[in-house]
DNA sequence: TATTGTTATACTCTATAACTATA
DNA sequence: TATAGTTATAGAGTATAACAATA
């Protein structure tokens, strides 16, 4: 199927295959982010002074709860000190909880407090009715398709 | 049909709606784009010695011949500060050229060099490869509906 | 008055290096 | 030796403010 010549795939100029920026998946993530991060601080950002970044560590705590530091910053793909810095933040607002392990003394264990859990579910909350008003023009079907497919993509990190 | 109770939305503990941080597709983006962002560092990044943002500013400037750079900073939504930064080493690099517009003396004309459509070219075709190799657990036709609903979703940018 | 683009400057976010403590 | 986490520090990327030139 690629090797064969078809019209739609030749240049005007050349005859060769034109790499076509449209088919960039990268390109298009990084295009539709800018409508997510936008809505994001529209819809839950300004009114929670929520960054998407402590967004994001608060709702990975609360949904692994006793998870540790590190596996955090795994998940995110970003540094230690990184988490280290977004965790002091979370602690500090009195929304996370570091909790010293019995067993491995380097360790922590993370909690959302009650506190913490309200606002990570209020953002959540806002968030999915922000996208429903402001992605109505994708069916719930085409909603629920994209984010599968974005799921799948997720999976794949470092190959 | 979000007034009806159903069973799966009910919480173990409250019997409310549990908003699910699983159906926030700005989440699953920011989660993607971590795949796709270390994608494009290995596959141009680290040999083009290119940045997400210079490949995206040079393809923009490639595909909009011409155009100037509020236009760019209004595609990607960043400030004109910015993109002076980003022209100014692509220019240095011998990629874009700046040139000043006859009827208005404000502007300037943006235009790749035949260098920076080769490294544009280059990038966006090792991107392709190197996504078709990553994402094989996609088919063909479910890449063609990601990119299709991305490009929807990027149209949403202000409401 | 509004817009284009630049310079100066500061802030946010992320990283690396060096370290302590523990396994 | 390797891992968890912190501190110190530097770098990348972004923004706002102030400005000059032009519309």
């Amino acid at each position: 199927m690629t090797t064969r010549k078809l019209p739609e795939n030749s240049t005007p100029a050349g005859g060769l295959e034109e790499a076509r920026l449209h088919d960039v998946i990268g390109y298009q993530v990084a295009q539709a982010s800018i409508a997510t991060l936008g809505l994001f601080h529209r819809a839950a950002g300004e009114v929670l002074d929520l960054r998407p970044a402590e967004y994001t560590v608060l709702v990975l705590i609360k949904e692994n709860p006793g998870g540790t530091a590190a596996r955090v910053a795994r998940a995110l793909a970003v540094s230690a000190p990184n988490i280290t810095m977004w965790l002091d933040k979370l602690e500090r607002r009195g929304w996370v909880v570091r909790q010293a392990s019995e067993t491995d003394r380097r360790t922590q264990h993370l909690h959302v407090t009650d506190k913490g859990r309200q606002v990570a579910d209020t953002a959540t909350q806002q968030l999915l009715e922000a996208e429903r008003r402001t992605f109505s023009h994708l069916t719930v079907g085409e909603r629920t398709i994209l984010v599968e497919l974005l799921h799948k993509l997720a999976l794949k990190r470092s190959e």
